[in-house]
RNA sequence: GGUGGGGUAGCUCAGCUGGUUAGAGCGCAGGACUCAUAAUCCUGAGGUCGGGAGUUCAAGUCUCCCCCUCACUACCA
C-alpha cells in the first residue's frame, strides 16, 4: 500500500464546466482515485474551484453580483455538478480560502528572499470608462499588420499574428466598447523562472519515460525557446493581496493582487490543509505528510491530471515556485495530460456556451453513461470528437448490451430455474477452464492499464472482460443442459453469477452507480468489493468465489438504451449532430 | 510565422526500441443460439497505413520535403 495524492486541474469559477473539462481532468482523476482505493492504496483526491482573476470579476458583474457572493454561488453549483457525476473528491475546496491566501503570500516572500522575485514596470492598457486595467485579450482594435478592425490585443483573428495591445490602432475596450483607453505604466512582481531553467530541464528530462509525450514535449518546447520571467501580479481587486518581504501590505501595490496562475496551484496545498482541518478523524489534522518531504511526503506518489493548456503552468511555473522556495515541498511525480474533446468541428467553450455542460448532461442521461463514454473515448493520444452517435453506441452496445444484458440474462435465469439461490454441484469442464484462463490474462492487464493511467485501454479491457462473460455463457449453455443434466446447468449458472459479481467489482471506478446496484443485488459485502485479486490462482478462484446458497435477485434493468429520437432531441437542443 | 500533437478499415481509435499474411470496437453481410434489454456468440467482407523521395536484406514504424488538421505561442484561465 502506498500513499497517492491526486489532484485535477482546478475548474475555473466562471460557470459550470463542460464535458471537455470533465473528460480532461476531473473524471480521469476520479476514475484513477477510485481504482487506486480499490487496490488498497491510501488515496487523497483534492480539487477546488479556481476563483480569482478578471473573468471572475466580469462574470460577477454580468450576473449583477458581488464577486465574492458570485463565487460562493458558483462554487456550490460546481460542487453539486461534481457530486452529480459522482466525483469522489476527498475535498473540493476553494482557491479563495484563507489557507491558500496565507500560503501564496508565504511563497511570494520566500521566493523574494531567495532572489527569485523582482519588481518591474510594464505598460498596460487602462480603460477609463470601465475603471480597470484590461488584460490583453480584452483590448480590441485595428490590427497593425493586416488592418482587420476587430483584432484582439493578444492575437489577430484575421491574420493570426501575435500582437501587443499597445500596438493596436484605435484601441477600444472589448468590455464596454469605449475608446477612452490609455497606456499606463504599472509596477508588477516578476518570477524569475529563467534562473530555474536548468533545474527544470533536468527534472522534466528525468520524467521523459513516465509522463505522456504531450506533457514533456510542451515543457521542453518552452524551455528550448528560453523561459521568460513571468509577472505574477495583476491590477485587480479580486484576489490575494500582495505583501512585502515582511508580510505587510506591499508599498505601491494597492489595487494589485497575485496573478491567478500563481495562486491556483498553491490551492492544491491550501485545499489539503482545509481538508485536514475539516476532516479531523480521517486526516488526524495532518496535511504535511502529503506535501512536506521532510514529514513523509517523499513516500507519497503525487499524480496530477490536466488538459494540455495547463501543462506549462504545472511543469514550469509551479515547479519554479516549489523549487525556488528552497523548502521541502512535494513536486509532482506523475503528470497525466489530456487533449481536448471537440464538439462538431470546434471546441467546447464556457464563455461562448458551446457544447454540453455538466448540469445539462446530467439532465439528459445518468452519470454512468457519461462516465463510461467519456473514459472509453478519452482524448489521450489526440483530440477526440464527441458525437451523439458515438455516445449512443457506447451506451447501447457496451453498457446496455454487453454488460447490462449479461447481468440480466443470468440473474433472471437463476431466479426462474434455481429459485434465486446460487446452485451447488457440477464439475468444471472446458468452458470453465476457458473463462478462468481468460481472466488470468485479462485482469492483470486491466490493473496494469490503470496503474499506467492508460484509460482507453483500461476501458477496452473492461469491456473485453464483460464480453468474455457472454462468450462463456454461450459455451456453457446452461439452458440446453438444464433438462438433461441439471448439475452441468448448475455450474454454468453458478459461474455466470460469479462473473456478474466480478463484473460489478471491476466496473466500480467507471460506473459506480450501476456497479453498486449489481453488487447490492448479490449481497456482496463491502469488504469483498476490493481489487485484492491476488496471484494467478487467486484470479482463477474468482469464478467460483461466492458462498453456496447465496440468495440471488435480478436487479432492475441497469441501462436503458438511447433511442434515435433522443438523439434528434438532443441535437436540436444543443446544436450538434446532423 | 514558430513549436508540438495528429493524419492507419465507412466511423472512433490500438500499433513499444523497424522484422512473418496491419489490429480492436462500432457499423455492414452471413450463420448459430433462444437464458436475456431483437440481446448474445461465431464467421466474413472492407485498408497501396495523408503524398513524394531516401536509408535498409526488411518501414505504418527511421531520415528529408510537401499537404491537411488540431493545439500552444507566455496578460483568458
Amino acid at each position: 500500500m502506498s500513499k497517492i495524492l491526486i489532484t485535477s486541474a482546478l475548474p475555473y469559477i466562471n460557470g459550470v464546466k463542460h464535458l471537455g473539462n470533465l473528460a480532461g481532468s476531473m473524471l480521469p482523476a476520479d476514475v484513477y482515485a477510485r481504482a487506486m482505493r480499490l487496490m488498497g492504496h491510501d488515496v487523497l483526491y483534492i480539487c477546488a474551484t479556481d476563483e480569482h482573476g478578471t473573468p471572475a470579476e466580469l462574470a460577477a458583474q454580468a450576473a449583477g453580483m458581488d464577486v465574492a457572493a458570485y463565487c460562493d454561488q458558483m462554487h456550490e453549483a460546481q460542487a453539486k455538478a461534481g457530486a452529480d457525476f459522482k466525483l469522489s473528491y476527498d475535498y473540493f475546496g476553494r482557491s479563495s480560502s484563507d489557507s491558500t491566501k496565507a500560503l501564496t503570500q508565504h511563497f511570494a516572500q520566500v521566493l523574494e528572499q531567495n532572489g527569485l522575485i523582482e519588481e518591474r514596470i510594464s505598460q498596460q492598457v487602462y480603460s477609463n470608462s470601465d475603471g480597470r486595467y484590461l488584460p490583453d485579450r480584452y483590448v480590441e482594435g485595428t490590427c497593425p499588420n493586416c488592418g482587420f478592425e476587430k483584432a484582439r490585443g493578444d492575437q489577430c483573428d484575421n491574420c493570426g499574428k501575435l500582437l501587443d495591445p499597445i500596438d493596436l490602432i484605435d484601441p477600444y475596450s472589448a468590455l464596454s466598447g469605449s475608446q477612452d483607453v490609455e497606456v499606463r505604466d504599472t509596477r508588477h512582481l516578476y518570477l524569475k523562472q529563467s534562473e530555474k531553467s536548468d533545474d527544470l530541464r533536468k527534472w522534466v528530462n528525468s520524467h521523459k519515460n513516465d509522463w505522456p509525450p504531450l506533457a514533456t514535449s510542451i515543457a521542453l518546447k518552452w524551455l528550448d525557446e528560453g523561459l521568460r520571467d513571468r509577472s505574477i501580479t495583476r491590477d485587480l481587486d479580486w484576489g490575494i493581496p500582495v505583501v512585502d518581504a515582511d508580510g505587510n501590505p506591499r508599498e505601491g501595490f494597492d489595487g494589485k493582487v497575485y496573478y491567478v496562475w500563481f495562486d491556483a496551484p498553491i490551492a492544491y496545498i491550501g485545499a489539503t490543509q482545509d481538508w485536514a482541518h475539516d476532516n479531523k478523524e480521517a486526516s488526524g489534522g495532518d496535511w504535511e505528510s502529503w506535501w512536506r518531504t521532510d514529514k513523509g511526503a517523499d513516500e507519497v506518489q503525487y499524480v496530477q491530471f490536466m488538459g494540455k493548456d495547463n501543462v506549462a503552468f504545472h511543469t514550469l511555473s509551479f515547479p519554479t515556485t516549489i523549487m525556488g522556495s528552497g523548502e521541502p515541498w512535494k513536486l509532482v511525480d506523475n503528470l497525466k495530460a489530456f487533449n481536448w474533446v471537440t464538439w462538431y468541428g470546434g471546441k467546447f467553450s464556457t464563455s461562448e456556451k458551446r457544447g454540453v455542460f455538466m448540469d445539462q448532461a446530467i439532465d439528459i442521461a445518468p452519470s454512468d453513461y457519461w462516465r463510461w463514454h467519456l473514459m472509453a473515448n478519452a482524448p489521450e493520444g489526440s483530440d477526440a470528437a464527441f458525437t451523439w452517435e458515438e455516445f449512443q453506441a457506447s451506451v447501447n452496445s457496451d453498457l446496455a448490451n454487453v454488460l447490462g444484458n449479461f447481468v440480466n440474462r443470468i440473474t433472471k435465469y437463476c431466479v426462474s430455474k434455481f429459485d434465486g439461490t446460487l446452485p451447488d454441484g457440477g464439475k468444471a469442464g472446458e468452458a470453465e477452464a476457458w473463462i478462468a484462463a481468460e481472466l488470468q490474462q485479462r485482469i492483470p492487464a486491466l490493473i496494469e492499464f490503470y496503474q499506467q493511467r492508460e484509460f482507453r485501454k483500461a476501458m477496452s479491457e473492461t469491456r473485453a472482460i464483460w464480453a468474455a462473460g457472454n462468450e462463456y455463457l454461450t459455451q456453457a449453455a446452461p439452458w440446453t443442459h438444464y433438462k438433461t443434466d441439471r448439475e452441468k446447468a448448475a455450474i454454468g449458472v453458478r459461474y455466470g453469477i460469479n462473473l456478474v459479481a466480478l463484473f460489478g467489482i471491476i466496473a466500480q471506478p467507471i460506473i459506480p452507480d450501476a456497479a453498486a446496484k449489481i453488487l447490492d443485488a448479490l449481497n456482496i459485502p463491502e469488504e469483498n468489493r476490493t481489487w485484492n485479486f491476488g496471484d494467478a490462482s487467486g484470479i482463477a478462484a474468482l469464478v467460483d468465489a461466492l458462498p453456496a446458497c447465496l440468495p440471488v435477485s435480478a436487479p432492475d434493468v441497469l441501462f436503458t438504451k438511447v433511442e434515435d429520437e433522443d438523439l434528434s432531441i438532443w441535437a436540436e437542443r444543443f446544436g450538434g449532430g446532423s
